[in-house]
DNA sequence: AGCACGCCGACT
DNA sequence: GTCGGCGTGCTC
């Protein structure tokens, strides 16, 4: 009996092992085997009784580890799928997404975890232990609650140590495989809207995309919680997927409350041991919900009856690097090979999923109502052409901010570009700083005193000279977050500006803590990039100020009008969440166009329309396919001359048995130079997805076994977000 | 990816 | 004379 173990090596290809005789095993389960003089943990993809290898070569396996598979048909039948439409490495797929610890052969054993519970008659403490209250709180309110959910709830070892102590709460390790789900009832009414998205989506019970557009604050969770309470009570598991900084403690409270049964919380600040437990917890089927960003959507939970993808149309689902997945098409497969409805939640869907849901593909549904507080106000432009400009800000927008200050309000002033100024020049000749391993401007950051490349994590001091002249006048150029900080700082003195951005808030903690005084009221005046759009309410919140995005407006980036659009409507969506109304001025030098003013007079459906138009007259995505093949090496020259090899390959002998699949470009990668290596792309394109898929399965198998193609790294980026990355 | 083997430069 | 640099090649 022989095994085909996928191991984890950047290799497209299996390897055959023997079963010791008289052994044999599941398809599924990892093994143990010999792999040259070390020792490597893979996983069976199948199992036969003959081998096409050297029969003196095969080398038996060391153990096999699991006497449960770790994934069943279906899932390996999905996994099968992921490895052959992302063009990847076997490992990649099928021992990459484990957790560290399964990965290094670790028995698939939940580590101890207690579980805890407010003792029976006890009373809340008192004094100045606010947080300890809170927990005690908390925690009656939700019953039973694992230790690592309460942590995920913002509360610390530390805390639930001192309440146990004092005997006010106590461990129950009966409950740790306790798979009941209590569901607790709705404190909210359902708007008419939201009782016909609802019966909709439960008119069809297979297998369905459901694409949920609605407007901030329209109520998207109280939808997707009456659904999750439909599945649960029929025993199936539900999986909600989340943006990288989607999930707060708030929310995370909000389905604990409503839902009384074990949770898993998979996301990038998990220790080994912690995403062991919620992976395994998953699996085992103890928790019943499981919540988590982009690497979630492979957690193998069997009994799923239920996939909910917050902000589909967000960045974050896509993953850079190892494995260049789209957790939101992932996850649509998952529910088609699982046979379940996928909710596909936001404000501003993706071009992607419009057109599908235009095509009839997705069921799209609105909610076009807020639920709760009024709708987002109209943002306003301000022409700042020929305007003097404070810090970035036209006179006008200071004196709107300090209105709004004056009344007691929090004014929210938006830019994307952290550090102090985005340039150094020379005054003398006009030489730039730049990155010596990208060619990119470094980024100066005046409070730690250093220039950074924001691009491959370069640094180092400023330069007190000019490299070219040796001038030692160097002056800063542009506007960062911290030099309007500083400026804001002057002016604003009483509004006790906050600023956050990565730079600012890089301790864990540190953002929820910021995020606390903002909402307590300490600081009247924000200051922020785009971690402080996403998912956050600001009640109090009437001004939004957006300094500047005209360079989407006349991007390289086909996809920056989109990204413009998404991001303008949800920082729009911060102000006035509450009874009050807001306002929301965008700084210009383009008052007049065409996009701007479609978004803000007609909405982001109309814009979204008019750039669909563009893309599918410029024959770009969504109305072709698009596949990358990167390639990246120390040498300029070799990593040229090599995609000039390949690119004949393709189009001498691959290219006419795929119709319609050409070379859509072959150019040096838009940061060509980056962290000293070079880099090349070749764009391969198509109208149908699967001729392009065949296509390049059949130049991988063929770079394979090219000796050209070895002296360069190269990989694919199946329907990539940018050319970058 | 590891980990070997292998062939050339600066060191106790 | 050796230590060690990283180019090439292989792993069931």
């Amino acid at each position: 009996m022989f095994v085909q173990v996928a191991l984890a090596l950047p290799l497209r290809r299996l390897f055959d092992y023997r079963l010791p005789d008289g052994q044999s095993c599941q398809i599924g389960v990892r093994v143990e085997v010999p792999f040259g003089r070390q020792k490597l943990v893979g996983l069976v993809v199948n199992t036969k009784l003959e081998s096409d290898y050297p029969a003196n070569k095969i080398k038996p396996v060391i153990q096999v580890l699991d006497s449960r598979p770790i994934y069943n048909q279906q899932m390996l039948k999905t996994l099968a799928w992921l490895q052959q439409y992302y063009l990847c490495p076997m490992g990649e797929v099928y021992v990459n997404l484990l957790p560290k610890k399964l990965k290094n052969g670790a028995p698939t054993e939940l580590l101890e975890e207690p579980i805890w519970q407010v003792v029976a008659g006890a009373k809340a403490p008192e004094g100045r232990a606010y947080k300890q209250q809170a927990l005690f709180h908390l925690l009656k309110k939700l019953g039973p609650t694992a230790q690592s959910l309460l942590k995920e709830d913002g509360f610390s070892s530390a805390q639930i140590k001192q309440l146990a102590d004092k005997q006010l709460i106590e461990e129950n390790t009966d409950l740790l495989t306790n798979k009941q789900v209590e569901i607790q009832p709705s404190e909210h009414g359902l708007t008419d809207e939201q009782q016909q998205v609802i019966t909709n989506i439960q008119s069809k019970n297979n297998f369905a995309v459901h694409l949920l557009q609605g407007v901030t604050g329209s109520g998207k969770t109280e939808v997707y919680m009456r659904l999750m309470a439909d599945v649960l009570a029929q025993n199936k598991q539900v999986l909600i997927l989340v943006p990288e900084i989607g999930l707060t403690p708030q929310t995370l409270q909000r389905f604990q409350q409503r839902f009384h049964c074990q949770m898993s919380v998979l996301h990038s600040e998990l220790n080994d041991s912690e995403r062991h437990n919620a992976w395994l917890k998953a699996w085992l089927g103890i928790s019943r919900i499981i919540i988590g960003t982009r690497s979630a959507v492979m957690v193998p939970a069997a009994e799923l009856g239920l996939i909910v993808l917050d902000e589909e149309h967000d960045a974050s689902y896509k993953q850079q690097d190892g494995l260049r997945y789209n957790a939101r098409d992932v996850a649509i497969k998952r529910a088609a090979d699982q046979n379940c409805p996928i909710v596909l939640g936001s404000a501003t869907p993706s071009l992607e999923s419009l057109a599908n849901a235009q095509a009839g593909k997705f069921n799209w549904l609105h909610l076009h109502k807020r639920a709760t507080a009024k709708l987002p106000p109209k943002p306003q432009l301000i022409d700042i052409k020929h305007q003097p400009l404070q810090s970035g800000l036209a006179y006008t927008v200071v004196q709107l901010m300090e209105k709004h200050l004056a009344a007691g309000q929090q004014v929210l002033v938006f830019l994307n570009r952290r550090g102090y100024s985005p340039a150094l020049i020379c005054h003398e000749c006009g030489w730039v700083a730049e990155c010596e391993r990208c060619d990119k401007h470094l980024t100066y950051h005046r409070n730690i005193q250093q220039v950074n490349c924001h691009h491959c994590g370069y640094y180092a001091k400023p330069p007190a000279q000019c490299a070219e002249c040796g001038s030692s006048q160097i002056v800063d150029w542009g506007i960062g977050t911290e030099q309007l900080e500083e400026w804001l700082q002057q002016r604003f003195l009483d509004a006790n500006p906050v600023r956050i951005d990565r730079d600012s808030v890089r301790r864990k903690g540190e953002l929820e803590a910021k995020l606390n005084a903002i909402q307590a009221g300490e600081h009247k005046l924000l200051i922020g990039t785009q971690m402080l759009a996403k998912g956050h309410h600001f009640p109090q919140l009437t001004l939004t100020v957006i300094v500047n995005l005209d360079n989407a407006l006349y991007s390289t980036d086909f996809r920056a009008a989109e990204k413009m659009a998404q991001l303008l409507v949800q920082v729009a969506g911060r102000a006035g969440r509450a009874e009050k109304t807001g306002q929301v001025v965008v700084q210009t030098h383009f008052p007049n166009h065409n996009y701007l003013n479609t978004l803000i007079e007609k909405g982001y459906t109309e814009l979204a329309q008019l750039l669909l138009k563009e893309r599918a007259d410029s024959q770009l995505p969504p109305y072709q396919y698009w596949c990358i093949l990167r390639m990246e090496a120390q040498n300029q020259q070799l990593v040229e001359q090599v995609s000039q090899q390949i690119d004949s390959l393709f189009s001498e002998q691959i290219c006419r048995h795929y119709q319609g699949v050409e070379v859509f470009a072959n150019m040096p990668a838009p940061q060509e130079k980056r962290a000293g290596k070079y880099r090349q792309i070749i764009i391969f394109s198509a109208k149908q997805r699967s001729m392009l898929n065949a296509a390049m399965n059949q130049l991988t198998a063929s770079l394979e076994q090219n000796d050209f193609a070895q002296k360069v790294r190269w990989l694919f980026d199946v329907d990539p977000l940018d050319l970058n990355g």
